[in-house]
DNA sequence: CGTCTGATTACG
DNA sequence: GTAATCAGACGG
């Protein structure tokens, strides 16, 4: 059992954090926060909504097919590791690797409540700094804008969440399951009976959801 | 090699 | 409501 170090942020999840149930796992990311020590600076958001997705009878899921592909291949891997992937031509998406080495499942992070260095998250994402205080959930409310925000892209693809520069830290107080909302995940019409799934997860009321 | 499409976002 | 924009996945 590996100790990760403490700062402002708490304490960091170690690599034994990401060997549970996937939606176990998922539930318990929230309200973890999410910090990213790149060069330039320092952005950090608490986890508020996420969606787990898993290869067997998921239509959605990327892995669903059951053969890695040079895209998903990470997500076939052990637990802990960011699978970020490419869509729509122009945003990135940045997953957490779920499941024993071979299962193909992940959780996708859709919104953080900005923490920290949203100066820096304004620039990444080409919008004006100051900005009145209404706009601030609009840098991370959404699975494309937090990754921009937080300068998340192909770059990440693999990498170790539990150690720096990209790791998760412990919640700041425990999330009760009734602080909980699940409901179908969003835009996956596609995915028939598995469109109707409750796999999207997030902290109730919290204004930094994504509306999806 | 050609074609289709998406775990989204911004803007009208 | 819909355009933007391209890598991945797949069929031929």
């Amino acid at each position: 059992m590996s100790q990760n170090p403490l700062s402002q942020w708490g304490r960091a999840l170690d690599r034994d954090f990401f060997h549970q149930e996937t939606e176990a796992l998922a539930r318990a990311l929230l309200g973890t926060v999410l910090v990213h020590e790149a060069p330039e600076g320092v952005t950090a958001g608490r986890v508020v909504e996420v969606e787990m997705y898993r290869g067997v009878n998921d239509r959605a899921a990327h892995s669903y097919r059951g053969v890695p592909t040079e895209r998903t291949h990470v997500m076939f891997g052990p637990p802990g590791y960011a699978y970020v992937y490419f869509i729509y031509g122009m945003h990135y998406c940045l997953n957490v690797v779920a499941a024993p080495d071979g299962v193909g499942e992940a959780i996708l992070i859709r919104a953080l409540e900005p923490v920290s260095g949203m100066e820096l998250m304004a620039e990444r994402r080409h919008m004006l700094w100051p900005m009145p205080p209404r706009l601030i959930r609009t840098l991370t409310n959404g699975p494309g804008k937090l990754a921009q925000a937080l300068g998340v892209s192909k770059a990440q693809y693999g990498w170790p969440l539990w150690s720096p520069p990209l790791r998760f830290y412990v919640a700041e107080s425990p999330l009760s399951k009734w602080a909980i909302r699940e409901g179908p995940r969003i835009n996956i019409g596609y995915a028939g009976e598995a469109a109707h799934y409750p796999w999207r997860f997030w902290i109730a009321g919290n204004p930094f959801v994504s509306r999806g």
